[in-house]
DNA sequence: AACATTATCTGCTTCTATGCAGATATTAGC
DNA sequence: GCTAATATCTGCATAGAAGCAGATAATGTT
């Protein structure tokens, strides 16, 4: 953080991730379930198919843990579990295409306020931003599995 | 969501949104706290001085739970409580700028791989990014009062 | 001065996510 | 085919967060 340009950013980047997560937070509570289920669900929706030790890995839970999740995910009816046919003691786990639990209510006005910001940026400004979240995006995923390794 | 650059913001915002949550519980459960607790820490060392009420507000809890909490995170050393001189029913709770949990290490590796992304940037870019950071910041806010209010 | 209101705290209870260890089922290696 | 390794599931135990209702203390209101 040397140029002076990125100084003032180091101010306002940390409350902004701080906001944002405290939105996640919210949003979880709002729908009725824990942080880690209602992102589970997320992960499992944007990734696609997985077996039950793969997102063990990525929620950081053991697979005691996970499998209890998924029961959850799959009683509330966001998740289904799919057997493998290529190894029959996998469990595949793929998102239900459903929103059963109010969720885009729950982000309606993060939807509201977040477009309003958005939409007054020109296209030029959008590009940046698009393409800043799509770089940013795999580096929190490698953040996050650099901070479970190094415990 | 009309604009045919808003569009691929869309696919790609949701999924950043998603990772930044997710490293916000492994980065809480790397120092061993609950994602409430790191992020109303983070919420006071932001905001300042507050009393419990109006942090029960912003985290959503009711008093008696804020109680506890500030009581935990007073047993780590991150908070404080002041009486306050004008009223001695309210009790003001500040944060300690003292990093007695980990954070800093714990937040590390983000540091490092999101460093890369923006050092990759243009001024201009850095720029746009910065001032959008700064007005989503409020907008979350937002809506998470939304959001609470909803129920 | 008496009463109502507000702010925080405490005792108690509940709920739920998680870990751990062992069970079960399946595949892989020799 | 027998043994070892792997993947998921189950039983049990625990910890910890949060709610609720009542207690306490301070302020404001008439």
């Amino acid at each position: 953080m040397s140029r002076p340009d990125l100084e003032r950013l180091g101010a306002v980047y940390p409350r902004y991730l701080n906001a944002v997560v405290l939105h996640g937070l919210a949003t979880a509570q709002a729908v009725g379930m824990g942080p880690t289920d209602l992102y589970a669900t997320g992960t499992l929706a944007f990734h696609g198919r997985m077996t039950s030790g793969e997102l063990a890995a990525k929620t950081g839970l053991t697979t005691g843990a996970t499998t209890r999740l998924i029961d959850r995910l799959e009683q509330r009816g966001l998740v289904r579990r799919v057997p493998d046919p290529a190894d029959r003691r996998r469990v595949l786990v793929e998102a239900v295409a459903t929103d059963a639990i109010g969720l885009d209510d729950a982000l309606a006005p993060a939807r509201e306020k977040l477009g309003a910001v958005f939409v007054s940026c020109s296209a030029e400004e959008i590009a940046t931003l698009t393409e800043h979240f799509e770089r940013a995006t795999p580096a929190f995923h490698e953040a996050i599995e650099a901070v479970r390794e190094a415990e």
